[in-house]
DNA sequence: ATCAGTCTATCTATCGATAGATAGAATACG
DNA sequence: CGTATTCTATCTATCGATAGATAGACTGAT
């Protein structure tokens, strides 16, 4: 038996890393079916063939980034394992938070696409909150404090192209 | 006479507004040249006479708003009044920090744009450090943490669509 | 008469999306 | 078994719309 029957197949993988990379880079309005397709090696038909629309795979791309974060969050005890876990995302990529990236032109997004990029924050934020008790306004006052932190940081380091910039922004969390 | 002799003229002005309502909603790839004359009620040729090429229109706006901006923290004493200044672009407008949205696909931005953002947030953190004492390595640590937060949490805000978000994770900013 | 500002008209390039064809693998049937 | 059918993935070609940009004519104020 090959791998464990897998949901989607590895071209259409291929092609949500492809996109993946390219919205992280340059935001949802910065990708196209032609690039995304030159990426992978096939037409721009094909990639339609996999993902119908634009707002389609964005949002996919968008929901496997959440739940990937999910899970390399799962074991996550304190602030410092958070920062962590951002920190990855930005030095091993030398990539923006996608989520990050779709938030800053959320003004203007395909409603499935922003609808995915408000999951993102709201279930990151509703998670970052129960390490600081029981739900309260405390807690979740210093949960969106963080994660604004973690998320400004990574659009600096970014900005001004030096990962120790997100270091320096993201001492002293908790 | 009119106003006193403007560098530049009112329809510029004109053209300029809506360019930053625009890439402050949608981001630098999500305005048009017909997009902005329409706004303003010419053709794009028009918008083309005014300024030559969408590099140059996006960085003539993201200058002018770090002029504004810098004028606008002029008296700014402490990091409260920051976070006033921040309040006041994100619940005025209803929108993002027109250089928080360039800086999230600065990946994928002209250079003469880039270079703006760039610019906005090195001189911002360099007033805001002065508010900590002398330069040193604390002192930045603080600003950069401080705008990272005021920046993260107009992101937060905007794709939560719930201006209270910015008032919560951004109180004890000090 | 000059000159800034606007217009119409147009160019080339690219966009997201669709149609129709084809090759090959998988599946179902007799 | 072998044959017929269906599915998957890709291709070529094209659609209408829109992008940024340019050339040249017109208008109106100084």
């Amino acid at each position: 038996m090959p791998p464990p029957t897998t949901a989607i197949s590895e071209k259409a993988a291929e092609i949500m890393d492809a996109a993946e990379r390219r919205i992280r880079t340059s935001g949802y309005q910065g990708f196209s079916f032609r690039e995304i397709a030159a990426d992978v090696g096939v037409k721009s038909s094909s990639v339609h063939h996999h993902f119908p629309t634009k707002p389609a795979l964005a949002a996919a791309v968008a929901r496997r980034y959440t739940d990937r974060f999910e899970a390399a969050l799962d074991k996550a005890k304190s602030a410092e394992d958070w920062r962590a876990v951002f920190r990855k995302a930005l030095v091993q990529h030398g990539q923006m938070c996608l989520c990050g990236v779709l938030g800053a032109e959320s003004g203007d997004l395909p409603p499935e696409v922003s609808a995915e990029a408000r999951r993102f924050f709201t279930r990151n934020v509703q998670a970052l909150s129960r390490l600081y008790g029981s739900p309260s306004a405390a807690s979740r006052q210093t949960a969106l404090r963080i994660m604004a932190t973690l998320e400004g940081a990574m659009m600096l380091a970014r900005t001004l192209d030096d990962p120790k910039v997100f270091d320096e922004a993201t001492r002293n969390l908790g």
